[in-house]
Order: C-alpha cells, then sequence, then structure tokens
DNA sequence: CGAGGACTTGAAAGCATTCAACTGAGGTGG
DNA sequence: CCACCTCAGTTGAATGCTTTCAAGTCCTCG
C-alpha cells in the first residue's frame, strides 16, 4: 500500500513548509513567496517543552513554526492541562494578529523546534501587499476552526482507541503535505501523557489504548517512531475523513 | 447581587446586534455602519430545528443570525451527533469565505431564527472599503477560535455538572452583550438531548446534572426558561473565566 | 551508576452510559 | 372538545468504560 506518490510527494522534509502550506490553499505570486521567504528567515532553535507565550502575554506578533512540533494548552486551577492543538512545521499562530489582545491560552514546544516570530509590521505589508496570501491565511484560519471543531467531535463523542487513532491519522496526513512522514509512519514527539491531555483521557488508559492498537497489529510505536502497519484499519477504527483539512487535492488517499 | 447595569446595559434586545458585536471589537465609522445595517436586510424567517447548511454544501456566501439561536454541528456514521458551537444573535458564520471549499459541518437552527445571508460579493465590498469591518471580523474569528478551544477544555477535562455550568455561564456572557438576557435569566431553547450532543454526554446524564444542580439551589430550569438563582457558585462551578470571549470593558462581572 | 522521567501493569472505585419504563406537556385530528 | 400521538423530560437498575491509586520496570541522561 503505497501511501506515498514518489512522483509527486517530496522526498524529504520542504524546506519552507509555510510556503508550500499557502501556496497549496492558493497559488502565490512569485513575489509573495519571496516576502512570505524573508518573512521567516532568522528562526530560532528552541529546545522541547519550552513555553513561547503564556497566558496573559500580549503577543507582539505572530509565530511561526519551521521544524519540530509545538502545541497549544490551556490550564485549569487543579493542574489539569488540555492541549488544543499540535502545530506542525509550517503552522502559525496569531497571524491573525489583534493590537490589544490577551493570551487565552499557552504555547510550548513539545520536541525541538525551529521557530520564527513575524512582526505586526511584516504582517500588515505581507498581508496589505499581497492578496493571495491575505487569502490564504484567510484559509489556514478556516482550517484552523475546523480543525477544533474535529477534535471536538473527536473528545466529545469517540471511544479513548477511536480517539487516538484519530489523532494518528491526522498527523499523518498533515505531516505528509510538509514532507515529514516516512513511507508508512512519522516521528511522534509526544509522551503519552500528552496525548492524555490531548485526547481527554488519563495517561494510563493511553498506554492501555495503545497497546490495544498494537496487539491488533494497527501500529507499531517504539519511542518516538510511530509506524502504522495498517492504514486501512486505522482510518476505519478512527472514521477519519480528512475533508476537514481542507488540502484539495494534495489529500492522501 | 445586579448582573447588569441598567445604566449602561440595554433595556431590551439590540437591533442591530452584528453591528453592536463587531463595534465593540472596533471602532466602527459610521459608512461602516451604514453598510452593514445594508448588508444584514432582508433577513428571512427560519422555523426551528431546519438546517441552513448541510455537510458537503459549497456555500455562496455567509449566515448571520439576527435572533433566535442556532447550531453547528457534526454527525459520525453511528447517528451520533456534536454540537461544536452555538450561534446567537450578532454571530455570523462563513465569513472568512473562501471559493469552491466544501462545508465539513453543518449549521442549523435551535429555536425558530432570523437569518441573513451575505453573499461573497457584498462582503468583499464590506472588507474592502472598511478596514474597521475587516478588523472587527478578524477579531470574531479569533473569539471564535478561543471558544473552540474552551469548549475542548470544558469538554475534554471537566465533570457533566461542571460542563454544563460553564455552557451556561457562557451563553448568559455571550447573550447579555446583546441584551437577551433578563436580570437573572436567560431562555435556552436547547433541549436536553442538544446539550448532551454539546457537552459530549448521555441525555440522561445531562438530565441528571441538571437536577444536581437545581438541587444546589444554583439554577431554576423549567421549559425553557432558565434562572440563575446563585452567580457566583455556577461561575466557580464551572471554573469560568471570560478572557477568551474578548469582550474588553462589556464583559460582566 | 544513580536519578528521574516515561512507560507498564494490577486492582479497586467511580463516573457515565445503556436499557427500559413511565410521566407530562403540546399539538393534531376525528 | 377530547382522544391520541409524539417528544421532552424523569427515574431506576445494571453494566461498563475510564480513572485513580499504587507499585514496579525500563530507558535515558548526567
Amino acid at each position: 500500500m503505497a501511501l506515498t506518490d514518489p512522483t509527486t510527494r517530496p522526498a524529504g522534509p520542504i524546506v519552507h513548509p509555510f510556503i508550500a502550506k499557502l501556496d497549496g490553499f492558493v497559488a502565490l505570486t512569485e513575489e509573495a513567496k519571496a516576502a512570505l521567504k524573508q518573512a521567516s528567515l532568522g528562526a530560532h532553535l528552541i529546545g522541547p517543552r519550552i513555553d513561547l507565550l503564556r497566558e496573559g502575554d500580549m503577543p507582539e506578533g505572530g509565530i511561526l513554526i519551521t521544524e519540530g512540533i509545538a502545541c497549544r494548552y490551556k490550564h485549569r486551577a487543579n493542574g489539569a492541562r488540555q492541549i488544543t492543538a499540535y502545530l506542525v512545521p509550517g503552522d502559525t499562530c496569531d497571524l491573525e494578529f489583534h493590537p490589544f489582545r490577551e493570551m487565552d491560552d499557552a504555547i510550548a514546544t513539545v520536541s525541538a523546534c525551529r521557530v520564527a516570530r513575524i512582526s505586526a509590521a511584516t504582517l500588515n505589508e505581507l498581508v496589505a501587499g499581497h492578496p493571495t496570501v491575505a487569502q490564504a491565511l484567510r484559509m489556514t484560519a478556516l482550517v484552523d476552526k475546523a480543525t477544533l471543531r474535529e477534535w471536538l467531535l473527536n473528545i466529545g463523542s469517540r471511544s479513548a482507541m477511536e480517539r487516538i487513532a484519530h489523532l494518528f491519522c491526522e498527523l499523518f496526513v498533515r505531516l505528509q503535505t510538509v514532507g515529514l512522514t516516512a513511507e508508512d509512519g512519522y516521528v511522534l514527539p509526544m509522551t503519552q501523557s500528552d496525548l492524555a491531555d490531548t485526547a481527554g483521557l488519563s495517561s494510563v488508559h493511553v498506554n492501555r489504548s495503545l497497546q490495544s492498537l498494537r496487539r491488533q497489529g494497527v501500529i507499531d510505536l517504539k519511542g518516538k517512531n510511530l509506524t502504522i502497519l495498517d492504514w486501512a484499519r486505522l482510518k476505519t477504527i478512527a472514521e477519519f475523513k480528512a475533508n476537514y483539512l481542507h488540502l484539495g487535492d494534495r489529500a492522501a488517499a
């Protein structure tokens, strides 16, 4: 079962995942691509488990992940944490920037990441000067919302194993579009505790659910390497449809 | 305990909740207000429990709710339904419009609603001609996302009673900003089954949780009339902080 | 080699679901 | 005008998924 078509899929990671992502939504002009490239220069390398923005911060601009995986999360008074999104290379947050807005959640790296900060000024130039970029950014906001809704469905109505299977499916497809998957798997830097806080489960139960998936021969997960042994079955378990990601013809089988 | 300040809060429903909402985010010019008023003319009256858009539809423009309450939802193959958002007067969907985009979820009325459809053309004029409107619309998209994240936290980490309490708090604050609350309550058109599909619970358990809230003297719910008997306690139970709604100085105590 | 974090496993307890039956209110048609 | 139907809400009991608590293993890193 070929998950990727080598004639159209990149062999390795895409150099500018952000540009590739936007270009996939709306065909960008060459000037727009150049401007985006310029804007994403000067990305910093940041270690794992570091907060990029905290609740209550007033960000000066937006954030772009170039390498690694980050997450958005919220904390409760009792210490419980809910992860509300994963950011993979090419993903951004708070580009629909608005002045005097306090963060109502936090952003942190999961693995080590390369992170570019995009100032409000740069952003304004980008949007004002390049209508295609503006349109593509609106589309990313739309996809972000659709993804949040799908996660709500996931947590609200699926069983533990289904939730995890769904997350694995989504990450596979998203990472695939930026060339960060192997033929049948990818690097999963989250701990089981992270997965628990993502899926609204206890880490013990995540552990048992993963074992169930392993026992059924659907996945193999050793350390941080996730191998999908039976993509069709994983999709069936998760009831996964990629339509909410709005990838168009980039969508995997 | 005065929930509303009669000197600053409207006594009745706001005539143009959409304009009031946007104006609260970004001060609108008079021309912008006039244009918005024009755009929201011709709202249709639609009965309860009617689909406005279905999954797979390609909407021609956006939707604005002028009266009543609607919801966004997704269905699973097994018939399970997850409500992912409630739309109250002044709320919109799909104004961050993008051509050739298929709906990945559905929109339906809960109560009878007055609904205005805003064409892509009108929308483009509005955004192109009125920067304040464009900025305010970006802000609504931001708040929509923040609300989805809060719901994720709600379903993912709170107990049944807490989830319901949180929803009641959120709706109170949102309805209050458009003048649709009484001093200590509001009209709640959702059935217990709707609440169940919102909170990721069974309707039986919603019923029992409501009774628990009633027994504690926190709320009174008769038919479609919700009365909040103890706002402080309801907020405490829900661990409700309105910051994610980004209402600024409009926020209730 | 020690320490700590991640992962695993077992058993008990609990919150939530399912099934099933019943009440009550609202609307329809004879 | 009332019987009847339907849907929303209520209640009880049994089941079960998930959590919690606790202890122990494995692995990595300093």
